[in-house]
Parts: structure tokens; C-alpha cells; sequence
DNA sequence: ATAACATTGTTAATGAAATAACATTATCTT
DNA sequence: AAGATAATGTTATTTCATTAACAATGTTAT
């Protein structure tokens, strides 16, 4: 089908598509035309129109898109077959919080691993998840064949954290801590900075 | 100075650059380049003098940028005098975890109310924030001047609770939880998506 | 059977953000 | 004193994302 990549925000979309279109599914429909699904997102119809014709399905001009099959289509572009293994760094409560998020879900993707270094927390069970010291992180990792990682530790261990998992060979990383990393091109990283994004509300709030 | 409106991406990363240069000059620093400033954010030095300039600032030739001058200017331009009060409605391992993040740091906003819709949370104090019953979000939000607000509540609350929030005229919103809002222009919404996010990075680990 | 309509799919235009190119200038070197 | 250097500030270009315009077409109404 496609063997292009998406845009960024194309993607960012078809999760939240499909998680709409679950929904509506649940509910007892069946099809669904773009200014309905938009109208789910508060985002426009083209937008959605467009969204779907880059992943190349399309619909029916008079009933829209088959809602069962606009899922399995984002299902293929964005899932693997066996589904991705994640880790968690950080078992605090942003880390708890996304173990909680996901764990039990849907999804394709399973929290398989977490890691802290306080012995602790070290060997107890979260959210159904074994949680491992951060030594042993480089051999959990590529003996489950764990492909992302979400760091959620303080700052000042976040690059090593981040340099650890680098060699562990992990494909993604999902950076909440406030420091920047910097990691090869081959992994691909998502950085979030929740302080930063308050601020950033903080000054529209004052310009409003 | 200027009182146009910043870029998002901009204001970002004041934010992140204000963060850096605090720590630059708690090691004992004075002046910074745009180089240095650039590598500790892991972006171009041209980005960084572009932000710089967007912001009527400017350095001088051979030092670079004053550390400290910097902040302060950043500091106006993000802060206001007082301070915004913050609430945070959803007290679950998210919500505290951002109340934890932000209470006690040296950042002009200040959260000063938690609120949670369970008896056993409410009239409790999380990090030194007083947890209120939802019902009382309005009142408290008015009483306090409360004008930006994080949604760390369940999906199926989300809208509910926009909703109240937008009545009790608040200007700011951090919705964490999957349904996207809804909200008048003068409020200024932030939407964030873990789940979403996490999916985005299933996506591009299978490309690279 | 024809016209009006509602909807999709696609191309074109606009807008926002990042990057590149380059002009300027204070300082240092010789 | 002249030239080289290393930095800033700014304009131009490119890239990415959104929005607008519109062509195509199956369905319904008359």
C-alpha cells in the first residue's frame, strides 16, 4: 500500500481517528462521513479527507467510510503484526500514570518492563507490570526485544537513562524529563516538556 | 517591547532556553553564545539568535548573550507580575505528578487547588495543594482567580469538566485526557495525548 | 431522463516554522 | 593600520502543515 512515511501530524491524527472510530463503532454504527469524524476531533472535514486519502483508502460517495475498515486500515499502518514492547523508566507517579494508560487497553502495544533505581520499588509488581533495577536495563531490554522507552525520571539522570537505552539498541524514546537528549538517528525521539507547555499557556493566557 | 504574539514553537522554547540559562548561571556563568545556548537544547545556534531577536533582545559581539539579562527579559515576557494561579482537576498519579513537578519550583505560576470528584481525595492536601470537591470548582476557581487549569480526569469526564471550567472563566486549558474539547476562542487550549503520542512513535520505529 | 445535491478525492494556495544565506561589525593579529 | 576572524542580526528560501478551491460522481427528486 504505502511505503512512504506519513506526515507527523497525519499520524498523530489516525491514532486519534481510530480511537474515535472504536467508539463509534461500539456505539452500533457503521459508516461515517469526514465532516462526522471531524466533528469528533473539532478538526476540519478536508483535513480528514486528506488524512485518509494519504493512506490510501477511500470511501463511498454517498455513505463515507466504513468505519470497520478505516480502523483496520490504521490498525496495519500503525501496529505490527506481534505489537511493540514498551518500557518504563521511572516509576513515579508520571511513570505510574502511563502504565496505567495502557496496561489492560486495546492496544497493540504492551508495557512489558519497568525500571527504577530505588530497591523499593525494585521487584514489586505496578499495574501488572515487573519492575527491574535500572542495572539490568540493557538485559531486559533485549531479551524481551523491547523497541521503545518512556523516560519519566528526574532530569539529572535522564541523559544517562537515555545513553543506557541507546545501547540497549531501543528504537524509540519518549522523553517527559526536562532535560534535551540527544540520541543517533536511527532512534527515533519524542520529547515532552510539561513545565515548558504550561509556560507556553501561561503567555497566550496573557495575551488573550 | 513587543507586544505582538509570538510564535508557539518561539515561546516554547523561551521556556526551555530560561530553564537552561538558570542552570548556566547557578554554575557560575555569565555570558553565552548562540552556539552554547543551541547545543544545550540540541538545536541550530541560527534558531536560537532568531528566537532572540523575535524577542528585541540582542547580544553583543564578542560575549554573546548576558545569562542574566536573558532570564529576566524571557521572565517578562512569560510571566506575569503575580503570577497565574493553576488547578488541577483529576487527582490521579498524573495530576499529582504534575502538581509535584511545579510545587516548590521557582516559576512565577503557582498551582493553589487540586480538585477530584472522590470523597476519600477531597479535604485532603497533595504536595501542599488543598483538594476540593469538583462540585466547588467554580467557586473556588472565582474566589481564588484561578485562570489556568490542567484535565487530568478520565475521558469520560473531560468534557463535563471543560465544560465548568469555561463557565467559571478560566483562560487557560491542559487537557490531558483523550476527548478532545471544545472551547470558545478566548480560552486558550492545550490538548496533549499520551496515548497518541505513544502510537506516533509505534509508527515511525516500524519505518526506520 | 434530467437536474439538483451531497459527498468524495485531488490539486492549488496560504500560512507557519525551520533553515540557509549573507551582510554587519567589534575584536584580535600582524 | 589593515586584514582576518568570529560572532550577531536579518532577509530569503525551503519545507511542512493547513486550508481553500474545485472537479468528479453516485443518489435522490421531479
Amino acid at each position: 500500500m504505502i511505503n512512504k512515511k506519513l506526515p507527523d501530524k497525519t499520524v498523530e491524527r489516525l491514532s486519534m481517528y481510530r480511537r474515535a472510530l472504536l467508539n463509534y463503532v461500539a456505539a452500533g454504527n457503521h459508516h461515517i462521513f469526514s465532516h462526522e469524524l471531524a466533528s469528533l476531533l473539532h478538526i476540519t472535514p478536508v483535513q480528514v479527507r486528506r488524512d485518509i486519502m494519504l493512506i490510501g483508502y477511500t470511501g463511498t460517495l454517498r455513505q463515507g467510510y466504513d468505519a470497520k475498515e478505516l480502523i483496520d486500515i490504521i490498525g496495519k499502518i500503525i501496529d505490527t503484526r506481534e505489537g511493540q514492547k514498551v518500557a518504563v523508566v521511572g516509576i513515579g507517579n508520571l511513570g505510574r500514570s502511563i502504565m496505567g494508560y495502557i496496561s489492560g487497553k486495546r492496544t497493540k502495544m504492551s508495557i512489558v518492563a519497568a525500571f527504577d533505581n530505588n530497591s523499593d520499588k525494585v521487584d514489586r509488581v505496578y499495574a501488572g507490570i515487573p519492575c527491574y533495577h535500572v542495572d539490568r536495563m540493557v538485559e531486559i531490554i533485549k531479551q524481551e526485544g523491547i523497541s521503545i522507552a518512556v523516560i519519566s525520571v528526574p532530569g539529572e539522570e535522564a541523559v544517562k537513562v537515555a545513553e543506557t537505552l541507546v545501547m540497549a539498541g531501543i528504537k524509540g524514546i519518549f522523553n517527559f524529563s526536562p532535560r534535551p537528549l540527544n540520541v543517533p538517528s536511527h532512534v527515533y525521539l519524542q520529547e515532552y516538556d510539561i513545565i515548558t507547555m504550561l509556560e507556553k499557556i501561561a503567555y497566550f493566557v496573557k495575551k488573550i
